[in-house]
DNA sequence: TGTCAAGCATGACCTCTAGTTATACCTCAT
DNA sequence: ATGAGGTATAACTAGAGGTCATGCTTGACA
């Protein structure tokens, strides 16, 4: 175009440069100019010479044409994670075990991106991925979530049974579900968190109707209750981690599955930060699993151990 | 495109604020994401949400148009006369006496315009006119001047006749060309100069042909040679105007014929400040025709007076 | 001075981009 | 269920932007 024009002097040489012919130059400029609405190249007997509002334009093109190789590479930069954003959501008890190592380790190799980290539980995060507002949601459970909605499963986090110590099953060498059977329970849910429903399900399995004395979304309370001595409550694995040494936590397997530690995704695009942030939770979820204490009934004080 | 789709937040809504319709947005968009590598919008139910390249280009992109912005703004500027650039030549005579006035009134009308001028004689300026390198150049005569270059008419510069101070012929009432048949004459020429022509053209239709001394084509070296008594010349109004007190200056009209002053321009384009100048040649020209002194011969400190 | 080379402009034609309309499909709300 | 509001896609078309062939002007040169 016209700064290649300036370049060589003339429109046939401009062409050749550019690999195009010499009429298509001589009609890009004349409709060019035609749109300027001023004549932007003298044309004189050996080639053509800019006029001053030439050489304004083809200054300001050049500049323009900087910018947008600017524009490029950010581009690329973005895609190489020099740049870029993660809007996270989380649910409570990921948000206290698993979610910091995650964001530790995900902002020491990409500390360009801009990361974000909410607390939502899945009735909430799920809209909002789909709406565009979250990039990423670390869900638990899979029911009701769209099929829009890619769900990859990064690990199971066993549930365990929580009751108060001393309690007369605390000390069982073997237990399964249905030994709670009469048990009042804390059912760790309202509308918003889903893992009741798994609870629910197995007590059927296990032939039995749980009788709930209590409900709430927030595992700690509930474990005030179990330490109280008002119920027992199944909790997951993550939230058993470092629970107070007042509640006996014991294995149930297999009679009360595990739940799902799911990341949920907006199908469809995956942005270079978000392909990054499953990256370190896949690799963190092998250590997780991994670094899972073994659960024992054994001794009050060497509580978690696998049976 | 991208920057209405991110404001309005749908596909629909850009295509209708833009005039086109919701398809074309939707294939353009595609065909940029597609260029560019990457997704650039997430489609959710409710419309459209950027992606954070797409967000980075938007931001690039609106940065980009707002310098196009400026660039057009710059070029209405210059069509203003509040930018550009004037390339002037003049001839030796000119340069002394009309241009400097111009200059200055140009000056003071477009201080935004860059101004520059050098001398030159057409048989230079011409061909430099011609091939970009100069706007405008004043020349004098039209003789072997190509059609390409338009010339246009500014006034004509009579010419007189210069002898030496007590001349026999200086304080003769009513001179002629052929009274000075027989005198020996410094023409005022080398081949850059087309004076000398007008007054060879002069003097063959006076019946007589010239003797010459000597050529130059720097007026003050041969009104040095008219003082010292080497011969007589002709020379323009411009250069009689404070011409050295050794020198007598008298009209010849109507044998000796003007000699026309021309602004010359590249033929086609006129740019806005060539026609400033232009404007302010013709007004000054006028002013100087005006301002012209009488010539009379009746005394030597009043020897500038028409017949 | 005639002729040739080099430059831009222009007409005829072709190709592919970027619109159009019509329609399908999805999701949400009623 | 169904209608409203969103995007995607197929089929078509106009026009932008190429190519080729050709004409015109100018400058160089024999």
């Amino acid at each position: 175009m016209l700064c290649e024009v300036a370049r060589h002097g003339s429109f046939s040489a401009a062409a050749e440069s550019l690999g195009y012919t010499q009429p298509a130059i001589s009609r890009q400029i004349a409709t060019l100019e035609a749109e300027v609405g001023t004549t932007l190249i003298r044309r004189v007997p050996k080639g053509a010479v800019l006029t001053d509002a030439g050489m304004l334009l083809v200054d300001r093109a050049e500049a323009i044409l900087a910018r947008l190789d600017d524009a490029e590479n950010e581009l690329r930069a973005l895609a190489g994670l020099e740049g870029g954003r993660l809007r996270m959501a989380t649910f409570a008890s990921a948000a206290s075990s698993i979610v910091p190592l995650a964001i530790a380790a995900f902002r020491e190799r990409h500390p360009a991106v801009e990361l974000s980290v909410v607390m939502a539980d899945p009735p909430d995060s799920i809209p909002r991925l789909r709406a565009g507002e979250l990039d990423l949601a670390l869900s638990h459970d899979a029911i009701d979530i769209p099929p829009v909605i890619e769900l990859i499963h990064l690990f199971d986090d066993p549930m365990y049974v929580a009751m108060r110590a001393g309690h007369p099953l605390a000390e069982s060498p073997a237990l399964e579900l249905a030994d709670f059977a009469t048990e009042p329970w804390m059912l760790a849910t309202t509308q918003t968190c889903p893992d009741s429903r798994l609870f629910l399900r197995a007590c059927h399995e296990a032939g039995f109707e749980p009788q709930i004395a209590f409900q709430n979304d927030d595992y700690p309370a509930i474990l005030g209750f179990v330490a109280a001595g008002v119920g027992v409550a199944m909790i997951p694995d993550m939230v058993a981690r470092g629970v107070r040494d007042d509640v006996v936590v014991r294995d149930l397997d297999p009679s009360a599955p595990p739940r799902p530690i799911l990341a949920a995704l907006a199908g469809g695009y995956r942005s270079p930060a978000v392909s990054a942030m499953l990256a370190v939770l896949e690799e963190l979820s092998g250590e997780w699993v991994a670094s899972r204490p073994p659960l024992s009934f054994a001794a009050k004080s060497d509580q978690f151990a696998r049976t």
